[in-house]
DNA sequence: CCGACATATCAGCCGTTTCTGTTACGTTAC
DNA sequence: GTAACGTAACAGAAACGGCTGATATGTCGG
């Protein structure tokens, strides 16, 4: 509620998406709880909130809010199967993205943990 | 501060780089500047601080603080000429971890452009 | 229908990130 | 050496994101 851009209602693909857009997208995996969930999901195909709450560690609230920003985001899908919501990711690129972060950070590992310039975590 | 698991301090690029640390990698393109100045960057090949500040249209200390940033993080270096540094992307892979990312983004541009769910952008 | 289970949502508080303006540092020109 | 330019660093204030705990929604069993 603050962008001066207006967003097309038909983004096209060619087009490069807004700036905006695309940090606010980072920021969706920008969170530890977030990539756990992520990873736990792609190794694991298909889990369950409980499943996942377990597996992480988390408060159930806690898992399930990030999950709803996942979700709403398009990272992972959920299914409702009796009482569960099962989840998983929701497309191959996804995967393909925190790959591709894990080989760059391979290299950049030390000095990315070492920066508390701007951000304390950065 | 929370996780159970160690950090191992010698991390193999096989093994994926903790969940701690991705998540902060993510967080340095998580914000529309810094993915401004990578798009310009990747665009016109070497800039100066100048000359971002005059193509973003930002404070110079802002500029200069997330240039610091993504410096840091291995996502662009920086070289001297006379009184300039001039920037450019450190790695072709970041530019592809961009591009991958407009591509998922094209997709769901509106989902996650409306998400106020937990971060108030997402 | 009621209780139990599984998940989602909400509100308030707290920590982190970012912005703004100012100041410090390094380099070149005079 | 001093002034001017270009860039980086810093501090305080403001905004945002995320956590916790409680509550709502939906589904199944009896």
């Amino acid at each position: 509620m603050a962008d001066a851009e207006f967003a097309s209602p038909f983004a096209l693909p060619e087009s490069p998406a807004e700036p905006d857009l695309v940090a606010k997208y980072f920021r969706g995996l920008g969170d530890s709880t977030r990539v756990r969930i992520l990873e736990l999901l792609e190794a694991e195909g298909e889990l369950s909130v409980t499943e996942l709450v377990i597996a992480v560690g988390e408060a159930q609230s806690k898992v399930s809010n990030h999950l709803a920003c996942l979700r709403w985001c398009g990272f992972v899908e959920g299914r409702r199967v009796g009482r569960q919501v099962r989840y998983r990711v929701a497309d191959g690129r996804v995967s393909e993205l925190l790959r591709l972060a894990q080989s760059l950070l391979a290299g950049n590992a030390e000095h990315v943990a070492a920066c508390t310039r701007i951000e304390a975590r950065c």
